[in-house]
DNA sequence: CTCGGCAGAATTTTT
DNA sequence: TTCTGCCGAG
């Protein structure tokens, strides 16, 4: 494989290829803007806004360091969290100083990069060169294989939360061997621990790094090989990086280990749209910046370019009801008020979606693009209601933010396959394939091999084929894993020498595997024949195996190449970087949103972070937004009452306007705002109870399903209760009533 | 080994 | 309501 940092110091340096001059660039910029680009040496922090310019910063700055003379394009690091993003920079870049400068600049998304390092100098700290990069379903095998091993109740203790217990770990760098009183470490009754040790060692075994690793081990790597660390910082005199609110513990340590050299470091970020902080992000890492970089400079961005006067206005009111914030207020470009925001009650979540559905399609007669109109809903489960009414309408939509292409099953079989050819040592694309399509290998059989391999300390494949010749398992079992291990043996010999498509053509036809989908009949099947195509087609740009698993691992994203007007439906997450002429912001209602385990869990930090993405959500819009809520809905096929969010309530009076349905009217629209808990309509005594009472051991309580029962325990959000009838069961507190 | 039926649970997810 | 994961029968 080629040195993935191939330009390095000492090369000839280009000259500056002929664009704009340094004052040219400046010249397109407001004064705030300006000075962010300007200050290119030491620490800077530029707070920007949503709306403020914070791409056309970071690519001019990215510019103006090569136009003025300041590095080669490969001595600047790029870093964002996105794919998309990194594309969208590398195209502004390309557009304002060429093509050729920007392909040599390094730019990348934190994984990408890290991945890129590791492949170079992981053998550093031990790791093969050509280790593979497991994915969020991997991972979640290996913690379920190491749980079984240590006899973890996994009743008790679902993988899904062990595992997002490793995952915090990862995010903060921590490492096994240095946990000690972590958050976390109880976890498990204390196994926790023991887990995250045993499956770091099932990924040496597997030769693997999963996502976090890719950042884990450079910190590692930079510990154990300072020499390492030490070119990296002599190469990058420039370092900048978006979204600095999302990253987490662990890539504020990868910045600042490579930042220290120059002391260049360029982070741009809103602490406003933090809205990770439940997947590690670390909201102090922008907070306290000037601590961590004493002596850095704060430049904010406040001049909002994209939404009316009405909007701004509204959201600044709403954000500024967060106590932990930096502080900054946006202030409109244009002097124009534009539209108030609609605040709409309805008595349903149908209708809330058919007034929707409605109002977007008079939007349409206005002549406004679909694509400028999206839905953005707080939980991905609130989309169907949308989808069903677009439907019956017969609105185009696109639904954003479904499985990506790599994690789509078939895309994820067929790289399974490749990644089998290509690394004998990975068990769990072994087990993955094994017996898909089916090949009467099954549990049982795969069961035996995997204990023999752990006995003798060798990969699955190796352990089968002694077991074969040894003639240990049943006839049946032994003649069709002898016919698997063949075919294995047959698609490596074709992997030395032809090309990776030529390779995944022969496996995906040989194998039966593409057969299988096209025999099925499921509706389904037909896509995942077309996905599978597109897979074939996307490898003819790659030469090389290893190159493309990484690229389909990190960076390969959906076809979306259609060309129809349709409108968006997504989550107010998925909305994020993303704006549109009108959205709508349905389902505010407390509990929905601000979301009630948000609350249970993380109390007033997960208030501040709901209202963060309720201020997300409404500065998405360019000229309107409409936010709505409803009396009651069908969740999980049980009616619930709810009261309208508190976020309406921090919604000021003068840029809204309230819209309510018959019959709604007077309640909702002459609502004080100091009765914030009052109920539109009496609520039933059920789960949908708006405040959450503090639960205590020996209290009665009733449940929809399991009728009345005795608190037994409690742990959070989680009761454990004795039910008169149903016995003991652990349920959330949410499904829960005061008896 | 495979398939069907039932119990049990149910945010957000840039890599 | 809808999906997943487990268990027992063929």
């Amino acid at each position: 494989m080629t040195d993935p940092f191939a330009l390095d110091d000492g090369f000839a340096p280009p000259p500056p290829p002929a664009g704009p001059s340094p004052d040219q660039l400046l010249a397109g910029l407001n004064p705030e803007q300006a000075e962010a680009v300007r200050t290119t040496e030491g620490a800077v922090l530029v707070l920007s806004g949503a709306g403020t310019g914070k791409t056309k910063v970071l690519t001019t700055r990215l510019a103006y360091l090569l136009a003025g003379n300041f590095a080669q394009p490969w001595q600047i690091l790029s870093v964002t969290f996105t794919n998309r993003a990194a594309r969208e920079m590398r195209e502004r870049v390309g557009a304002i100083i060429g093509e050729a400068a920007a392909s040599s600049t390094v730019l990348g998304t934190f994984h990408a990069l890290g991945a890129r390092m590791l492949r170079r100098d992981g053998t550093r700290i031990g790791l093969p060169r050509d280790f593979t990069i497991l994915d969020a379903d991997d991972q979640l095998r290996l913690v379920k294989q190491v749980s079984a091993g240590q006899d973890i109740d996994t009743k008790r203790w679902p993988p899904q939360a062990l595992l997002a217990v490793l995952q915090r770990w990862k995010d903060r760098g921590v490492g096994p061997d240095q946990v000690g009183a972590d958050p976390g470490a109880e976890y498990a009754g204390g196994r926790a621990v023991a887990i995250y040790r045993a499956y770091q060692g099932e990924l040496a075994r597997l030769n693997a790094c999963d996502f976090g690793d890719l950042l884990l081990k450079c910190l590692e790597l930079f510990r154990e090989a300072p020499d390492v660390l030490a070119s990296y910082q002599r190469r990058f005199r420039y370092i900048m990086v978006d979204e600095y609110q999302d990253t987490n513990v662990a890539q504020g340590l990868w910045l600042r280990a490579l930042s220290k050299g120059s002391g260049n470091l360029c982070c741009v970020g809103d602490d406003d749209q933090s809205i990770y902080s439940w997947r590690g992000a670390e909201v102090g890492n922008i907070l306290r910046f000037t601590e961590d970089f004493p002596g850095a400079k704060v430049v904010r961005l406040e001049t909002n370019y994209r939404s009316t006067g009405h909007i701004l206005a509204a959201a600044a009111h709403l954000i500024a009801q967060n106590a932990d914030r930096l502080g900054k207020t946006l202030r409109p470009a244009s002097g124009e008020w534009g539209e108030k925001v609609c605040v709409r009650g309805v008595w349903t979540g149908e209708d809330e979606a058919r007034v929707v559905v409605e109002a977007a399609e008079t939007l349409q007669r206005k002549k406004v693009p679909l694509a400028e109109i999206a839905v953005l809903v707080r939980a991905g489960y609130q989309t169907r209601a949308f989808e069903e009414r677009l439907m019956a309408q017969g609105v185009p939509y696109r639904v954003v933010g479904g499985p990506r292409f790599y994690e789509r099953q078939e895309i994820r079989d067929a790289v399974a396959y490749l990644r089998l050819i290509s690394q004998p040592a990975d068990d769990l694309a072994f087990e993955r394939i094994v017996n898909l399509p089916r090949r009467g290998i099954g549990d049982a059989t795969v069961d035996l091999v995997r204990q023999e391999a752990r006995a003798t300390n060798v990969p699955m494949t190796v352990a089968a084929a002694e077991m074969i010749a040894a003639g240990d398992l049943p006839t049946r079992a032994r003649t069709c894993l002898a016919k698997f291990l063949e075919e294995l043996a047959d698609w490596r010999t074709l992997a030395a020498g032809a090309d990776p498509r030529t390779l995944l053509d022969d496996v995906l036809e040989g194998s039966g595997y593409l057969e299988m989908w096209r025999r099925d009949k499921a509706p389904d099947a037909p896509g995942r024949v077309e996905n599978l195509k597109e897979l074939l087609a996307a490898m003819d740009e790659f030469g090389d195996l290893q190159e493309f698993l990484e690229y389909v691992a990190l960076v390969m994203e959906n076809q979306s190449g259609d060309e129809v007007d349709r409108l968006s439906v997504m989550t107010l997450h998925a909305a994020k970087g993303l704006e549109f002429d009108h959205v709508f912001l349905p389902g505010w209602e407390d509990g929905l949103f601000p979301n009630q385990r948000s609350l249970d869990e993380s109390g007033t930090k997960g208030l501040e972070e709901e209202r963060r993405l309720a201020h997300v959500g409404l500065t998405r819009a360019r000229k309107g937004a409409t936010v709505s809520f409803a009396a009651a809905r069908r969740i999980y096929g049980q009616w619930q009452n709810n009261m309208p969010s508190r976020f309406i309530d921090d919604l000021p009076d003068e840029h809204i306007e309230r819209f309510s349905e018959a019959g709604m009217g007077g309640g909702v629209a002459a609502r004080p705002a100091s009765l914030e808990t009052r109920p539109m309509f009496e609520p039933r005594a059920t789960a949908a109870m708006a405040d959450e009472p503090g639960y205590k051991r020996g209290q009665r309580v009733f449940h929809d399903k399991f009728g009345y029962g005795e608190i037994r325990a409690v742990d959070g959000n989680k009761l454990e209760i004795a039910f008169d009838k149903a016995g003991l069961k652990k349920v959330l507190s949410r499904f829960i009533a005061a008896a």
